[in-house]
RNA sequence: GUGAGCGUAGUUCAAUGGUUAGAGCACUGGAUUGUGGUUCCAGUUGUUGGGGGUUCGAGUCCCCUCGCUCACCCCA
């Protein structure tokens, strides 16, 4: 609004609060608990890297490393990148830690903010949070099905509807070469008529034009050859495999045969959820496996599977269906006189060892200001504390929701509460 | 990076180019002593995002700029 001397958030980075800040904790919570049954654990990874480290890891040729890493010069001279997303990260823990040593598959989960310099649009931010999964050790399509349906439990047990899980195989460094072949020959003759983009794409990148959204591009691509016709029969087995596991879980799922990912270092299994209810950025998550990446990075020869989710778009599904929880103190103890103010502050300790919200008054303010902020503050019971009460020794209590009042002695405050909590 | 729409009080919104820019909600206080919600009364809040221009006169028209929103691109 107004005022260039206020300070506001940076554009695309924004605060969190209650009551949204209660859904974040609700799916950092699921997340926790679910992943942890699949015996993933939790790692932390700082927030910067070395830039390299993204430009090997990401690719060159990407968007995100191209133009939107957040990129500087520390004080030593070095070039530093905020992450634009987990999976190098975690990919240069893993090899800096020789977590390969310990069994396989090794299986961890991250949630932080990841950093990338776009224009902010809804569901897209510069700060955003992903909640990622990444298992190292593991070449078998049963990681595969695993973590695509570990992520559709997790979906679920937040109340998530209407999603679509999307899958491909995009095949490996044996087939893949081979199709892409294929791919331009089908394309060749009909190159022009491709958006300048894909023009560009079909030298640099063929497997791009799949999934160009310009109009003219679904046009030239129609008819085209399928990458999972041409896979390998390692790659081919894989993704078979990998559907049979898919149905036997009982996942539905649909292939889609123009989906691949952004990402360079995808391998075989690649796979979105989608959501219809969002705006133009409908994936809400999205992974797949990247066999070559940590070879690539440095590291032994390990093949991988992850995926992530986007935070923001999840908690505005979730607000869609069921707003944000409002919480409110289980009980105001309004006191008049510094002497109630002392009762009210022991009695406030005493429930609040025994993890119930307890507000106090302000024993300057008149009574009915301070019955006034217990209603707004949505107060179950509010405890009034003055000097008759002080002489009686017990206090009054009223109950918000129906004005009923009664009288409780001091001694008694505990099991008096506790018995009209429930 | 490209395009479109929108910027008026804490918030939601009014105000044919014409007095001192208003209203609801919210907030604070009060309606006989120590009782919330409903009601009534009173009070507080603005560089109309910022800068320039046109005009006798600009919240209103024009230009620039900043911000927000949505879309493209790309992605979670």
């Amino acid at each position: 609004m107004s005022s260039s001397e206020k300070y506001r958030a940076l554009k695309g980075m924004r605060d969190v609060l209650p009551p949204d800040i209660y859904l974040w904790q609700q799916v950092e919570r699921t997340a926790a608990e679910l992943f942890s049954s699949y015996g993933f654990n939790e790692i932390r990874t700082p927030i910067a890297e070395a830039t390299n480290l993204f430009t090997r890891g990401i690719g060159e040729g990407t968007d995100i490393v191209e133009k939107e890493m957040y990129t500087f010069e520390d004080k030593g001279g070095r070039s530093i990148s905020l992450r634009p997303e987990g999976t190098a990260s975690v990919v240069r823990c893993y090899i800096e830690n020789q977590l390969h040593t310990l069994p396989s598959p090794q299986k961890y989960y991250y949630a932080g903010p990841m950093f990338r310099y776009e224009r902010p649009q809804s569901g897209r931010y510069r700060q955003f949070y992903q909640i990622g999964v990444e298992a190292f050790g593991s070449a078998s399509p049963v990681l595969d099905a695993e973590v695509i349906s570990m992520l559709c439990h997790f979906l679920a047990r937040l109340g998530l509807t209407g999603l679509n899980v999307q899958i491909n195989s995009i095949g490996c460094p044996t087939c893949r070469p081979g199709y892409i072949e294929i791919l331009r020959g089908f394309l060749g003759d009909r190159q022009t008529d491709l958006c300048s983009d894909c023009r560009r794409r079909y030298l640099t990148n063929p497997l791009r034009i799949l999934d160009c959204k310009v109009d003219g591009c679904a046009g030239v691509r129609q008819g085209a050859p399928h990458v999972v016709d041409h896979l390998c029969s390692d790659c081919s087995d894989h993704f078979n495999t990998l559907q049979l596991l898919l149905s036997h879980l009982e996942i539905p799922y649909t292939v889609n045969h123009e989906m691949v990912r952004g990402l360079d270092y995808y391998t075989r299994t690649a796979f979105e959820v989608t959501s219809a209810n969002l705006g133009a950025q409908n994936a809400v998550a999205a992974g797949g496996r990247y066999d070559r990446l940590v070879k690539e990075c440095g590291g032994p020869d390990v093949p991988a599977v992850g995926f992530a989710i986007g935070m923001e778009r999840i908690i505005e599904l979730m607000k869609q269906t069921c707003p944000a929880p409002v919480r409110a103190p289980a009980l105001y103890i309004a006191v008049l006189g510094e002497r109630a103010l002392q009762r009210g502050l022991g009695i406030a300790d005493t429930l609040r060892n025994r993890r119930i919200w307890v507000e106090t008054g302000d024993y300057t303010a008149s009574l009915k200001s301070q019955m006034r902020k217990a209603d707004r503050l949505g107060a179950g019971f509010v405890f009034i504390i003055g000097d008759d009460e002080l002489a009686a020794g017990a206090l009054r209590w009223k109950l918000l929701s129906d004005g009923s009042e009664g009288t409780t002695p001091f001694s008694a405050v505990t099991s008096f509460f506790e018995s009209r909590l429930r």
